[in-house]
DNA sequence: CATTGACCTAAAGTCAGGTTCAGGTGTTAT
DNA sequence: ATAACACCTGAACCTGACTTTAGGTCAATG
């Protein structure tokens, strides 16, 4: 069986040299051999490595792919385990591509208003604008983007309340949400 | 105008007044008043915190927020330059948003990987799937996130050339991705 | 025999975006 | 007058996934 050195397994999959030995260090590699000191990477080793590189896709961390290259040594008592595992990370990422999904509606309705910006040469119009005036696609956007979830409510009452849209004696205005 | 402490603007934001403290300190309150080595905010300030916030959500970091507030100040001359700002995180956002629509793809997979493996108490079957004789739904979601895109190609040829499908001696296998 | 090159280690450094800490000032309430 | 409270500062600390550094072993080559 062949078995390859840290430098090799290294130029294979376009890794730096440290990240490998980082990776050992955090116990990715369960049952890598040595000899006198110096690693050596067999089959299994490159497997585990493959698999690594698809854990980190998935947006797991090196402490949750160490687990589960645990639960995988441990054989078919842990397949419950490792179903939890990619059920919990499935709603993490599920929530986080809809979180960048009203960001990119945010920056959409930041582009078309600078664009708009551009094109009148001030904001005097923009500022004053109301969803409903604005085009069709760029009013879902920002709707889209506005709309409140628990997670990233931003709460500005009592700052409304004490008379946010009093006009401000400022010379120059920041462009809003 | 009515002026606001630190511990005020925590308070209607939400946020820690440590973290407010440390935007000051980036710069990004450029005309945030003092008296006495107190800070005083203004409406402008609260407007300024608003659109930190926002621009945040668009994922772009202190140091562009500081620019974009800097850029503010300079009046319509900026426009442009907000603009490219914008284009630019859009692209990024959008980047991001397709791979990790791959990335759950991944994990889709993953989870009935398990599920199935949970019911058929074992790999075996598995293990030697083609994607042809996956459900439907799951072949899909195998074949789009193992699509290839510059960013993320795993070029394993010469591992695969050093006959990585060699049956490795090893008891416990890993789970392929 | 000296240098290059591939390997090894432990420990410190890096990045962002904060948070925490230790120590100090100033105003108000008891 | 002394305690509580809100504010201030600079500096150290935090997380995660590495990377870099400093110093050392060992084999082959000129």
């Amino acid at each position: 069986m062949r078995l390859y050195t840290i430098g090799q397994v290294a130029a294979m999959f376009h890794l730096p040299i440290s990240t490998l030995r980082y990776y050992d260090k955090e116990g990715l590699f369960p049952n890598l051999e040595r000899r006198a000191g110096i690693r050596r990477f067999s089959q299994q080793d490159l497997k585990a490595l493959q698999v690594i590189e698809c854990l980190k896709k998935t947006g797991l961390e090196i402490k949750d792919i160490k687990q589960f290259m645990q639960w995988c040594t441990e054989g078919a008592s842990t397949y419950a385990q490792r179903h939890a595992l990619f059920a919990r990370q499935r709603a993490v990422v599920e929530a986080e591509i809809e979180h960048m999904q009203r960001i990119l509606n945010m920056v959409r309705y930041k582009c078309w208003y600078y664009e708009t910006a551009m094109c009148e040469g001030h904001e005097e119009r923009l500022r004053n604008l109301s969803p409903a005036d604005m085009p069709q696609e760029i009013r879902q956007a920002y709707e889209r983007a506005h709309m409140l979830t628990p997670e990233d409510t931003l709460d500005t009452s009592d700052f409304a309340n004490n008379g946010a849209l009093e006009a401000s004696a400022s010379d120059e205005k920041l462009g809003e949400c």
